[in-house]
DNA sequence: AACTCTATTTATAAGGC
DNA sequence: TGCCTTATAAATAGAGT
């Protein structure tokens, strides 16, 4: 019976802290859909836990991906366009500002990414890496490889003519396969042939960042 | 005082609604933000609103990128591998008749989007489109090209190949832009061309969806 | 319309089973 | 462990400013 007024802090006890889990997320969705249904907003919640492997997630997955393909959408500047007061203006700049910031984040990350790739190259696992950041490695892995391809399509159009084709339909085909496909054939070759540890083997999830107050930067360009 | 044990249905009162929805749009982001901190949890919240241009997020913008990055990645059935129970037998089952669904879903808003994108090839404009369909649409579209460039490109490699270089290079360059930008050019193209009406004109993101209920279907791979 | 106030409803921490 | 219970904390509807 709500004795104490909970200090906000993380809960050591573990069966205590499930509990606890378990209501407030209970209460949380049961509050988003009432947000939702009394004032007519657009709105989705998802959260996952270490205790399912599933992410919670209201008001269901094909309602959380419309508000979230609407969310990728906009653009931090689609702000103020009218820009009369001084406050506005402020604003304005503002957004310009972070506008800036992501850019100059994802160029950031990027280049932590292709030192992350050259580490493996060299032999180095995989194990540190938490899924946000084997995500943005994937995608660097994916842009390299295009890059690559790119190059070989170009060599190949200028000698001899005679494998020209095939090499331009593999190109091609290449360039259709998405990321994640990309991705997956990578994980499996490194597992396969090298033995490199990865979560419970078949398991490509990982529950619980330990960092949960985003001190890593993780911006907009790397979920496309 | 809360004299009244709110139905839970939609406002009609405006101002009232309003005020309904900054306050439990400020305890709803409380309450995510504790449960993430006492649990240590990884979540994030998005609402967006007709008040705010911008949406709501948490915690912030990059750490709800991190998370829906992550969400992104888990397919539906990653679920209950142990299946030892009746019951998760049965969870099993609902979860592969999901993905099913999910795909069947995905074929079904294909084919109603290729009826819009012929559409509006014969002249008929886009208003009655919310930013959901624009964004299948979109994706249509981008298939559709895709796939004109790579028989573009197996035509030019048979015949004599004095042009083949360059219209490789012109499918490689088409290939690599995003569906987004295929998505702005052909607005643009439209809305200077043709006069199609769009929104207030510079605007694109539009507030305020009518049905948020999701009676429309809006599966996982459209959202690539 | 945007605040403050407070009577009530609602959420939930700590127990008990 | 998971589910009830209930005392208490927290959220908030409606009114006042």
């Amino acid at each position: 019976m709500t004795r104490k007024k909970v200090k906000l802090a993380f809960i050591t006890n573990d069966s205590a802290r499930k509990a606890t889990f378990k209501k407030r997320k209970k209460g949380l969705m049961k509050k988003v859909s009432e947000l939702s249904t009394l004032c007519g907003i657009d709105a989705c919640a998802i959260i996952y836990s270490p205790y399912e492997n599933q992410p919670e997630v209201w008001p269901n997955t094909m309602g959380a991906q419309r508000v979230l393909a609407e969310f990728k959408r906009m653009p931090e500047m689609e702000q103020s366009k009218k820009m009369v007061n001084q406050e506005s203006f402020i604003r304005q700049r503002i957004a310009k500002a972070s506008e800036q910031l992501k850019k100059q984040s994802k160029e950031n990350r990027e280049k932590e990414m292709t030192e992350v790739m050259y580490k493996c190259l060299a032999g180095k696992g995989l194990q540190n890496l938490n899924l946000g950041d084997l995500n943005d490695l994937d995608w660097i892995v994916d842009q390299n490889l295009k890059e690559i391809n790119k190059r070989i399509v170009s060599q190949a159009a200028a000698p001899p003519l005679v494998e020209q084709n095939p090499v331009v339909e593999l190109g091609l085909e290449r360039m259709q396969r998405t990321q994640t496909e990309w991705f997956n054939d990578w994980i499996n070759n490194n597992t396969s042939e090298h033995q490199i540890e990865f979560g419970h083997g078949d398991e490509i999830i990982m529950p619980n960042f330990s960092d949960n107050h985003n001190t890593s930067v993780w911006p907009n360009a790397f979920f496309p």
